[in-house]
DNA sequence: GGCTAGTTGAGACCGAGTATCATTGTCAAA
DNA sequence: TTTGACAATGATACTCGGTCTCAACTAGCC
C-alpha cells in the first residue's frame, strides 16, 4: 500500500512506532483519519470512511489499529449509547475530553484542572489513583451560542 | 413470584416505582442484588447469581431491570475491559465512583469535590456541562495497605 | 373481582468485536 | 542489498453481550 509521509505526519509515524510497534500504512491511515476528524468516531464509521478510498483495507485491521492506539495513549475509548465504542485522538498529555452532545466535537481538557480533585481523592479516601476516565458531556461554546440565538 | 418487602427495602421499592414504573418482584431482586454487591457487576454475572435461587428469572429481564435503574439514576453503567457493561448501585446524589482495580469494590465520590472543576470548565471553555462520566480507577485504601505490607 | 397496559420469560436474532490462518510486508541483521 | 524472522494484514467464521418479538402474566386502578 502506497504511502507518502508529509511533514505533519512525521509525529504520527513516530508515535505509532515509538513502542516498538511496526509502522504500517494502515496504521497511519487510521491514525490520520481519527486525528483529522476532531470528534468521536466508532471503528465501523472509520472503516466506512476509509474503505471508500482504500478498498483493500480490512475491517479487522481498523479495530486492531484503534486498539493499538488506545494502548499507546494515542487515542481514548469512550462509550456511545447503544454499546458502541467510539474513539478520540489524544495529544500525548491530554486524555480527558469535553464532548459536545450536539455537534459531537471533542475538545481536550487541561489536565491541570484535575490535579486538585485527584489530590483530594488521595488525602480523603486513601485511594491511590491509577487512571481516571473523565469525559464531560454538554454543549460546546459555539453550539451554546447558536442555541441561545435560536431561543432568542 | 413471592416477595417479602423488609423495611430496608422500602426505599428501594420507592425509588423503583417513583418514576411511574411498575414495582415488580424481579426489579426488586435485581436492585437488591446490585446494591448488596457493593461492587461493579455485569448483567450476566447478576443473572448467574440470581438464577440459581430464582430459576424462573429471565436473562432479558435482568438487562431490562438494569437499564431501567440506569435511566432512573439508581445505577450507573461503567465499562469493563472486554467491552462489557458493568453496573454499580448509586445513592440518589452520588454518581461518580472510585473503583478498586484489585478487589473491584466501588466507593462513592463526594460530589462536592467536583464542583471547582466543573466551574472551571464553564468559565474557561464556555462549555455547558450536562453530565460527566467520572470514574477513578486505582487501589482502595485497604488494598493499598495490603500491598504495602506484602512489599514491605 | 375485572380490566388494561406495562412487564415478563423464552428464544430467535443482531451486530460489535475477536479469533483464525494463509499471505504479505516491515525492519533489523548479515 | 539481500535475506529471513516474525509482526501485521485481510477475509471470514465465530463469539457473545445485548435487543427484539410475542404470547402469557400481573401490578395497579376502577
Amino acid at each position: 500500500m502506497e504511502l507518502m509521509p508529509s511533514r505533519s505526519e512525521r509525529s504520527l509515524a513516530d508515535r505509532i512506532s515509538a513502542g516498538g510497534r511496526r509502522l504500517t500504512p494502515q496504521r497511519v491511515l487510521v491514525a490520520r483519519a481519527l486525528a483529522d476528524a476532531r470528534r468521536a468516531l466508532s471503528a465501523q464509521e472509520l472503516y466506512d470512511r476509509l474503505h471508500t478510498t482504500q478498498p483493500r483495507l480490512g475491517r479487522a485491521t481498523v479495530f486492531r489499529a484503534l486498539e493499538a492506539q488506545v494502548q499507546d495513549g494515542m487515542a481514548r475509548r469512550l462509550e456511545r449509547s447503544g454499546h458502541v465504542s467510539v474513539y478520540v485522538a489524544c495529544d500525548p498529555e491530554h486524555h480527558h475530553h469535553l464532548v459536545c452532545e450536539r455537534c459531537e466535537r471533542v475538545e481536550d481538557l487541561d489536565e491541570k484542572l484535575l490535579q486538585p480533585l485527584l489530590r483530594s481523592v488521595d488525602s480523603r479516601y486513601g485511594f491511590h489513583v491509577n487512571h481516571t476516565a473523565l469525559d464531560i458531556y454538554g454543549l460546546c461554546a459555539s453550539c451554546r451560542r447558536a442555541s441561545r440565538r435560536a431561543a432568542g
